[in-house]
DNA sequence: CAAAAGGATTGAGTTCATTCATTTTTGAAG
DNA sequence: CTTCAAAAATGAATGAACTCAATCCTTTTG
């Protein structure tokens, strides 16, 4: 049974990441301090470094669950995909592109994005990489569920293009997130492009010609 | 003929860059202050902020000059490229990944990577942005030269594509950046299993069976 | 040539993230 | 119920990016 430091350790985890999520998305980042949130989860500011060993890694460890819900999220669509490559990826990615907007602002992608390139070696940096994989690797799965039906080329690596197809919507969301005035819409557009363009390539029994 | 006033700030620019990029080169990104580019720049640090929006920027004006070097290197293979896809798209992307590293260490490009996505605004993450689609494009008309020959599939969008390879290729870079025990090997591997997967996909005159 | 106008430079001052020596709290042992 | 060692919390101190009001040069104009 978990003694009472054990419980207060936790207590305060949460109260620290409850305080960054609603400040974060309230005032942006940036104009948060390390001292507001410490303020609003009522410890010092040299508590937060206990828990978490930078600004940027508090806001890592939010991103990242939101990504470990994304992900279960995928999983119903894996199991019984659409009996098309394009919208199978599309359904997929949709799922992956309207969860990730739930909780978290365009602000707090852009800032997470970066940290996991600037400082990779952060804890938290290290588990959203390996996420990353993990959408990848999903995106793997789905395509050798349709292979397994006969709906795509057996002729490819599925891990490979998994990897290749997450890069891409990867990307896609990334410029989505840099610009402020981009809608929804117009990444659902854009990812629906690609998409198109990989379901051609993918697509079996087609005789090709140059 | 320009002026005293314009002769010294064409020089104090050439001096503060010159002075950031050999630092960054020795010291590495974190370690230099604004001070120490100013010192050896021989101007304060105000200065500095006279010519540069922020520090992350003298560091992104430095690397997109390195892009321009890199586009230019790429022309050479677009105007000739080898005769297969596989061939043809990592010839390029060598040069690219060659190029790349020939002045500015992995944690350089680590940084200003991710300057672009956590603060777009600035005026060189804007122009560093522009020449990643440039990039994007060669890509893109390296691929119509081979549709031309009748070297790659026709039904397919040379533009679009171009982008699909750009991301991987830069993806694949990002990672290598990412961790410093990774080799120039490894990355050259890494991103043959991807052309040669694209190759495949893209090579013409194969009759395809699920 | 003198002096006013405007552009650049300067460096001291401000703001924050992060560190660390000190203090407080906890759980175990006697 | 005390005592004590270890674990956590604290907040003052540190250091670096960035700002800005005062000062210094160019250029222009009379």
């Amino acid at each position: 049974m978990a003694g009472l430091r054990e419980r207060h350790k936790e207590d305060r985890r949460l109260r620290i990441l409850e305080a960054a999520s609603a400040l974060f998305r309230a005032q942006g980042y940036d104009a948060v301090r390390i001292e507001d949130i410490a303020g609003q989860a009522d410890v010092s500011a040299g508590t937060c470094y206990n828990y978490f060993s930078t600004k940027g890694d508090i806001l890592l460890s939010i991103v990242t669950m939101e990504v470990e819900e994304v992900l279960d999220a995928g999983r119903v669509v894996v199991a019984a995909p659409p009996e098309d490559v394009a919208s199978a990826l599309d359904r997929l990615i949709h799922i992956y592109y309207d969860h990730s907007l739930m909780y978290l602002s365009k602000a707090m992608w852009r800032i997470a994005t970066s940290l996991t390139i600037s400082a990779p070696e952060t804890p938290f940096s290290q588990r959203y990489s390996g996420l990353d994989g993990m959408l990848a690797a999903q995106l793997g799965d789905l395509l050798v569920a349709l292979q397994r039906r006969g709906l795509a080329r057996s002729d490819v690596d599925p891990v490979l293009m998994g990897k290749v197809v997450f890069n891409q919507l990867n990307q896609a969301f990334i410029d989505f997130a840099k610009d402020d005035a981009m809608s929804l819409e117009a990444l659902r557009a854009e990812s629906g492009r690609m998409t198109a363009q990989m379901a051609r390539l993918l697509s079996p029994g087609q005789a090709i010609r140059a």
